[in-house]
DNA sequence: TATAAATCTTAACAATTGTAAACTTTTTTT
DNA sequence: AAAAAAAGTTTACAATTGTTAAGATTTATA
């Protein structure tokens, strides 16, 4: 860990996990390296094992897997205060196919998965934070399955809109639009006629 | 629990979870309560507040959404020996938006999942249980994530078709077709463009 | 077994989407 | 600042989907 952040992430770390103490903050900076990346800095690189996980302190990570055609689909987009690493390589120890990203100033804590672990039988808070990271992510991929099925395409872009006005800020609208499960094309049209009906 | 299934359930969960010692199995199976449904059998009432998970025995169940129109929305179909339960009222303590349903003959192991959670708390065994259940629930809502994105409807229906064939077997159309993210008027035609192209 | 209910299929039509390509705008790099 | 690259928009066309409704088939119930 870089020192100087140290303080400043201490107090980040204080306000967003307040159940932790302060001996589980700094054992688990202890196993964390902190990262400035710009925008489109490659985070995970596909084909490989990679058992690093990333805590976003700051700005947007990018999950994405690329088809034959090189086109890519963007399957997660995690905001600041989430945890975020390769499924495929974290749960099934296999080669992952995607490509983690930063999008835009991005501020990250890297630690290795089972460096983590070690700590969840220590501490039952960092426990706990394991378990609510997990439901966290059932939370929000159960949210987007519901979508899918449930809503149209044009009502998917409104919710994100109103949801996670923050990825519009800095997530392309090709990105967004795969991940909504669209092209961009489509997405261009939803937003025109969103426009000419002069929906807010 | 019935004491005349706890022989066959002891042997089944020998098999299913090799992990849990003879006193692991004890201690769950004394949290539970067994019971066999028919198809159509309710198990969870929509509106409700439901903080019981289902460990399927056999079957499978079905979660789902109603819209305003009465239409049922399959979000959840769960195979054998998988947990289930009601997101919304485990994870936010809401009341719960969802139905869940037996398909075909059913059994399972009703348990509290708050007698569930003490139980993590003595043994280490069911502690991992738990955690692998979140990652069994992860993986699979991030693969129909990936599928609603990357994958065609059609492409989507063969997969599921290859994948989990038991569905088919005893889930109607409709609801494998909400399942899906498409109509069963979709569904119907993508079935018979596949007979016209001659594909098995 | 006969009747009713639900599911499934098919058809017609409108709307939306995907695809490909041209063009404009924005961003990045030289 | 100019050139190149990438992103975004627009258009045209084909394909797919959703919707509605009618008819056929299957399943459930009296």
């Amino acid at each position: 860990m870089i020192s100087n952040d140290n303080e400043f992430l201490f107090k980040k770390f204080k306000e967003t996990l307040p159940e932790f103490s302060d001996e589980d903050i700094f054992s688990f900076l202890e196993i964390c390296t902190f990262k400035r990346l710009k925008n489109k800095a490659v985070i995970i690189e596909p084909n490989k094992k990679s058992s690093l996980v990333f805590f976003i302190v700051k700005g947007v990570v990018r999950g994405y897997l690329t088809n034959t055609d090189g086109v890519e689909k963007s399957v997660f987009l995690r905001p600041a205060l989430t945890i975020v690493g390769a499924p495929d390589a974290l749960f099934d120890n296999k080669i992952s196919k995607y490509t983690f990203e930063a999008v835009g100033d991005t501020e990250l804590l890297v630690f290795e998965f089972s460096d983590f672990e070690k700590l969840t039988l220590k501490s039952t808070n960092i426990l706990k934070f394991l378990l609510s990271s997990y439901k966290e992510m059932i939370q929000t991929l159960l949210y987007r399955v519901e979508s899918m099925i449930v809503k149209t395409p044009e009502q998917r872009y409104k919710d994100l809109l109103d949801k996670s006005p923050q990825f519009f800020e800095t997530v392309y609208h090709k990105d967004i639009a795969s991940y909504l499960g669209i092209t961009p094309v489509s997405l261009s049209r939803i937003i025109n006629r969103r426009i000419e009906k002069k929906i807010s």
